[in-house]
DNA sequence: AATGAATGAGCATTCATTCAT
DNA sequence: TATGAATGAATGCTCATTCAT
């Protein structure tokens, strides 16, 4: 929904209805970023040359700084739309859940549904997007934690409403349900089979919620 | 426990070290270790210059080369030895432990102490090693596998001996364990507030055994 | 006097301009030397960017190609412009001048009149117009031998009708008299204290004509 | 006289005595700088590249960067190396000199010797060091300045002692002087013919001291 | 073993110029 | 004529690694 200035003036030369032939908003900086994505994930961002994503998105190296200011915007951009995304359609989906436990399960399975359906993305964030200590530290003031407050969030209302166990700090419980979500993500990605990932997230919930004691 | 600039003064005149030959590394080899343990902390392994580990040893460029091959040994060496230590004093302590449910909790306890203890070791850990893909393979494929399979065993012993559910299945209850532990690590060093991470073991143990279910 | 951005948009409504066709040239070109001018001045040729002429002038990055060929090209019309005029005017005025020193006078104070009415000319022509050797190597055998030897000319002549000493070379004498002159404009372009350049010519002239020695 | 740091680290390591064998004083630096005017005189500061440099003095382009900061760092200290000489040479020369006319004689005759001998180095000052604003004004609050305070003080004494006139500002001679023999270099820069500068100081002077009137 | 000067491959970014509209 | 998005060649500088001493 944010498009830059650059951007908004492109495809108002182009095309009055940009959006009038599917889902697009502007070529160009949307090519740049899937092949970011693809790059990074292939290469790691050290490694990748921002020759390599122009290659892939098949335009001129100059390009690429037409929409981006820099190599290091570009991950920023990656990250920010995705995790954009990807907390509105959480919000979206928990709206319509009513109970606490079952919103706690949609978030989980959408967790592992989305970085199911795109490995390279993926693996930027699971593993570049920790590249750095300051990618981190930005992304944990940024989205990260927007993210795992919606888990907070759920959690404290499902104490609330009497799902939950009350003796659990909820930031506590949303790092663990987090960190086991995460885990799950890297292994798959680490994984030399390929299974499906999304069914992992009522693995995790059996643990999560039942415990592993008898 | 910081030796650096003085340690390597010390060994220019090495034969005074009784430890010298045979069973004692090398002391340099130790520093350089060290050294790149806090200037990868410090600035990530991208960003860290050869120089700068040189530099915080005491040492000349030229002398971490007749250490280590490269840069990117360093950085596997860091991960070797730690992790190797890692599990021997794991399995050393959970020798001496009867119930599977004790062993885990002593496991969490020594992760989260361990990285506790050495702030820069657990950024490297956390945030550095898994800067490359690559490296994350073969950190999948090394160590790690020794260690998640420690958990694993445990769990399945506590299965069989009938405390821990056995509706669940091992590998997946000692990732979902993993992950939490490794959320609460990297919580903490991003969090700007400096807190014992070792008391966080039980908080994720009450959640992992119990469940947050009421 | 200063007309850049504002001339430009007249020109999109061009067909108003009754010189638009023939015997004026361009507003635009016009407008670009401008502009050329004043950015050369302001970060000096290598450091100034066409999108920065383009700018200033209110036009596109493209449209300055539809009238120069190149950034260089720009650079020697504006030196060509500013020494035609200067030449043309200086013959012009000194025509109607009878005894050589007067004529020499007129000279001198046309040189720094001119350039001290247009500081950003004067850094061009002082500084810029000397960034190569190559520039300076055609600009050496265009405008600015006939300059000299206007200047020479004038000191021949007045070697003739016995104002001036005969035995002096009148190459070297003009030769003299420029580098003096362009001193003074040098100096008073780096100045920070803002003086009227133009009196600078008689101070020039009193030693020029009669000496320092007592 | 003033080595710098990496300079004077590099000569220790390699000879007792630096000077023992000929008028060395670290033949790297030298070297470079030797380079650096011959390439800067041959294609100018913007279009020379810092591997030309190197390859001029024989050596890989990073080891440049062993003795100099920038390729904008070469430029000045070319520029301040020769005018440190410069002047001081012209300081020592004129202290044995008695009256006021003759200092300014040998001043302006070593100007010319000076940069006669070195045609390289003559283009780099009348040419290159001009090539910016920025670099002139810090030129002009540098060496420069001295030197011009050198001829302005000289002329003051001659006006004391009663050699030359005292209804002329000093400075403004001065600069009269210094802009007769800049020009003098400039043009003989430019020339196609090859012929001694330095004979040239005297003609400068003839008119200087006479004037050219009759 | 130790040094640190020297190497040179590697790369993000800029910007004059072009050209489809 | 005018536009400005796109191009892609060009280059200063960094830094892991080597090697003569």
């Amino acid at each position: 929904m944010d498009t830059s200035a650059k951007q908004a003036k492109n495809t108002k030369s182009k095309s009055q209805n940009p959006k009038s032939n599917g889902a697009f908003v502007s070529d160009k900086r949307e090519a740049i970023l899937r092949s970011a994505i693809k790059v990074f994930a292939q290469k790691g961002y050290f490694n990748a040359k921002v020759a390599d994503i122009a290659g892939e998105a098949g335009i001129a190296d100059g390009t690429v700084y037409l929409y981006f200011k820099s190599k290091e915007e570009i991950l920023h951009s990656v990250f920010d739309r995705a995790m954009e995304e990807f907390i509105a359609e959480g919000k979206r989906e928990i709206a319509e859940i009513e109970a606490a436990d079952g919103r706690l399960r949609r978030i989980a399975q959408l967790h592992l549904e989305r970085l199911g359906a795109d490995r390279d993305l993926a693996i930027v964030f699971q593993v570049e997007l920790r590249g750095s200590t300051k990618f981190m530290e930005e992304f944990s003031g940024g989205g990260f934690a927007e993210y795992l407050d919606l888990i907070k969030t759920t959690i404290e209302e499902g104490q609330k409403t009497g799902v939950f166990r009350k003796d659990l700090k909820a930031i506590t419980a949303a790092k663990i349900l987090y960190g086991a979500l995460d885990e799950m993500v890297t292994n798959w990605i680490l994984s030399k089979r390929t299974y499906p990932l999304a069914p992992m997230a009522d693995e995790v919930l059996k643990v999560f919620y039942g415990g592993v004691l008898k």
